[in-house]
Parts: C-alpha cells; structure tokens; sequence
DNA sequence: GCGTTACTAGACCGATCGTTATAGAAACCT
DNA sequence: AGGTTTCTATAACGATCGGTCTAGTAACGC
C-alpha cells in the first residue's frame, strides 16, 4: 500500500495520490486504510516520503560507493540513475519529496518535514560517497545535486528527454576539479 | 484572472488552482470564466503559463543584463532572484511551470508544452545574459541554471531555508572559470 | 469451546472538483 | 428606440475528494 503511495506521489504529487487511488491501484484491502493509517492522507504520505528516503538512500550508495575515488564519476553516475528511472517510466515517475514539495500548503508542516528529510537523507548519502573531497566542499555540493537533480527531474518531464540528466551530470562533473583544488581557507567570501 | 491563477499555480501546482479558487481570488466576474477560456482549467493553466514565462524573461534580462561581463555575478544574480522571490512570499511561491510539470497526467500534451516553454524562454534569455561564455557552452549551462534553479525552489521550501539558493549561486559561479577556459574542443567526450 | 482483539468490506457523509445550462444584465450598432 | 451581441450571475450536474461508520469476518489467547 506504500509502494502504490509512493507511486502515485511519484507520478502527480499529492493531488494524484488520492485515497481511493491509492487502495484501488494497491489491491490492498479497502476498509483497513483507516485502521493501519489512523491520521489519513498525510500519514500516508508521510510514511511513504520516510521509506522511499530510506530506500533511494541505500541505491545511491550502492551504486555510488565503487567510485568513491572519482567523485566526478560520482557526480555522472547519481544523474544516470535519475536519468534511468525517467526513461523505464516514460517520465512518468519522479522524486516524491520534490512533487509533494511543490503542492504544500503551507500549514503542512509535518510533511514538509518530511520532504526535507527525503533530501537531507539524500545530501547525506552524497556527502559519504564525496569523501575525497575537502570537508567543507561536501554538504554545498550535495545540497547542489540534490537540488539540481530535483530541477532535472522537473524538466525531463517537461521536455519528455533525457537531456536535464545528462547536462547536469556533465556540468557538475566539471565543477569537481575545481572543488579539489579550493582549499578551505581559499573559499570564496 | 490570469494573475490569481499564476499565483495559485506558484503555491500549489495545478491541485491548488481550482477554478473555484480562482474566480474567488480573483475577484473576477465568475460566470464569465467559460466564456473568455472556453476550455477551462487547461487552458487557463496554459495561458498563464506563457504569460508567466514572457514575464519572468524580461524580469531576468532587466536585471542580469547589466552584469553580462560577469557571467559569475550573473550566475548569483539568478539565484538570488529566486532567494528574493521565495523570501518575499514566505516560501510559498515557486515556479509555475515546475510545480505544474510534477502534476501533469501523462495525457497532458498541451500543458506539459507549455511548463517546457517556459523552461526554453528562461534559458533563451540566460544564454542572451551569458554572452560572454563560449558559444557552445552557453545553452548546456544556461539548461543546467534552469534546472538547478528549480530545483532550489524545491528545497527552499521544504527547508523553509534560502540557503538552496545561496548554494547554488556560489557553486554555481565556481565554474563560470572553467567554462571560460575550456575551448569547443576542449568538450569532454 | 468462548471472548476478545485485529482486520476488512462496502456503503455513506459532506465538501469540492471541473463543467454545463439557463437566464438576465450591459454594451454596442444604427 | 430596437435588436443583437457580449458578458455575467447562479444553480445545478455528475464525479471524486478525504474521511467516517457499521457490520462483519479472521485470527488469537485461553
């Protein structure tokens, strides 16, 4: 019932995951929605958001973590899986946090908390498999992917190419050298 | 009209711009909505949309074309556009196109055209701003901006933080050198 | 066996969705 | 003024929304 959740969080943001949606395209048994998810709609998502962090999270580094020693590889390697889901789904499927995000109202506080935890995961998983390099280049970049990754997920879709991903992969890539240089004491302001 | 239902789309995608809502907000004569958009909600959404995009391309080309020299101070400028317009609206407002893009039903082909045409009309004005940057640097960058920008927006409001934006900026700008440096033939693969 | 709890089916609630229909007011042309 | 077109108000439509409720079955302790 989660994953058919996810799915549909994944494919319009919250509007698309309507209850009833969800238990039809789940198969999942109908009445019981209320007993396991007392709290509804947002619980459910809720959940959903916290299981696909944990997920997308261990993905990432098992995919990742062979490159560590080439953090520009890294960099291509994290827009190909985006790339990848966005091609097997037709551009159907993109992050969940980023398509809840977007359709927050604002007195949604616990999901926007979980949104942000979704990305926080993410940056986290980033930053172990940037370890080469300097410490301080770490959390910016990742917080730069995973922003970026967001943005190419939202013009894929847009566009119906793959181009986002590649673009983004690439250019990223390029900041790497750069970032390796720069030592802490030569940041920028 | 159009107005009312641009901001609504910037809070919440296409969920939070009922039609309902938007003749309320509006303020707008509401039995004449299907008389001046006879195909209702998507074509308001559509028109919006460009109106949006026309508007936010003169809004980035009044603003960034006196830093043109400086494609770094253009790259900070952008984000911080996007920092000014999320701050100003408590993180509620985001890009149209984006949030609306992560709503689409698959069927959508009309609006889906249109959250791209606002995307390529965004780039267009940030390749006409990044002049001084290699030709076939300028449009694969400019794309990468786009993305990443929102993408922040993304971030920022779930984070409640303007922090996605500085980040990009900075990073961002760090690598205006290096595409500055590398030549066309010096493109990687 | 029985009693209690965990779970499920399905009808049902009011509210809101996008859309249509009807009918009246405003504006315009001559 | 009369007639025509343009616009507006309001009600209503069926569908779906998130959520509740009741009745019932399944599973378990004892």
């Amino acid at each position: 019932m989660l994953r058919a959740a996810t799915r549909l969080l994944r494919r319009g943001g919250l509007a698309a995951a309507g209850v009833n949606r969800i238990v039809a395209e789940s198969g999942a048994p109908k009445g019981s929605l209320y007993h396991f998810f007392p709290d509804g709609k947002d619980q459910i998502a809720r959940e959903a958001l916290a299981a696909y962090a944990e997920r997308v999270a261990a993905r990432v580094r098992e995919r990742l973590e062979p490159m560590m020693g080439d953090p520009a590889a890294v960099v291509r390697g994290f827009f190909a899986m985006g790339a990848e889901a966005a091609r097997r789904s037709d551009y159907a499927l993109s992050c969940p946090a980023g398509a809840v995000a977007l359709d927050l109202e604002p007195d949604d506080a616990e999901l926007r908390r979980a949104c942000d935890g979704v990305f926080a995961r993410l940056a986290d998983e980033l930053v172990a498999v940037l370890a080469v390099l300097p410490a301080a280049r770490r959390a910016p970049f990742a917080g730069l992917m995973v922003s970026t990754m967001q943005g190419a997920y939202i013009r894929a879709r847009a566009a119906r190419s793959l181009a986002p991903f590649d673009e983004a992969g690439e250019q990223l890539a390029l900041l790497v050298p750069t970032l390796r240089a720069t030592t802490t004491q030569g940041n920028r302001r």
